[in-house]
DNA sequence: CTTATATTAAACCTATTAGTTAATTAAACG
DNA sequence: CGTTTAATTAACTAATAGGTTTAATATAAG
């Protein structure tokens, strides 16, 4: 079995998946509800699957109602991923700049003559 | 070829590519650099597999130095990703009590935006 | 009790992923 | 040139992911 960040992330590498979540972003739906706007494009059983591998990823919780299964979003698995992508913020905000600057400082790129590294 | 989105999921979802960015948030490196603390589990080959996967995801770029590529973070794919979860932060802050409540009595304002279905 | 509805499970197929080993490219250097 | 060093490509394998269709389960409703 993965590790808990590899399975939440792999849950959110599909755009089925994605789409799921937007839609219960707008509150709980139930799977027939989730399947609707992919039954052109997959069959019951694939909305299924997508769904377990979100419950799996802790990305979702399943209640049951009669029937129907009602689907919630879960934050913790999003907050874990949030969370791990948090330090990187300063690869992609302004100050990336000055830190490139100092990080060529700290580790300069290997020089092309011969220059061992470490 | 899947969505950019889906492939940087896909990218992350991986403990070794994880560490791999985690090593090049401290600067650049060299495929060998990255490749010593994986060497006990994996093989080189391997390890170049991974630093393409990143590559494809747009995760990092290479540089030519003499014989050596050069690996150095890109933030971009990163913040895609993080873009896309920001509306979720809702259900992991302190405010989702308060607003669950609030979404099950009306239909709410700003929901997160699914993916283009392809 | 029977049937309809909602959802899942089982069995199967195919493409992709993550790894392997062996061979290849490319640059630097004696 | 021939060798060493850095990294990739090629060819292969095993496991997993995402889909299918058919069958099963569980609850509600007649």
């Amino acid at each position: 079995m993965q590790d808990q960040l590899s399975q939440t992330f792999s849950a959110l590498a599909d755009p089925t998946r994605r789409a799921m979540l937007a839609r219960l972003s707008a509150g709980e739906a139930n799977v027939s509800d989730l399947a609707r706007p992919f039954l052109g494009e997959m069959s019951l059983p694939a909305v299924t699957k997508h769904l377990q591998v979100l419950e799996k990823a802790g990305l979702i919780t399943k209640t049951r109602k009669a029937q129907w299964r009602s689907c919630k979003i879960k934050g913790e698995a999003l907050k874990d991923a949030a969370d791990w992508m948090r330090p990187y913020r300063v690869f992609w905000e302004e100050s990336f700049d000055r830190l490139d600057a100092y990080l060529k400082t700290v580790t300069p790129p290997a020089a092309p003559q011969g220059d061992e590294h470490e």
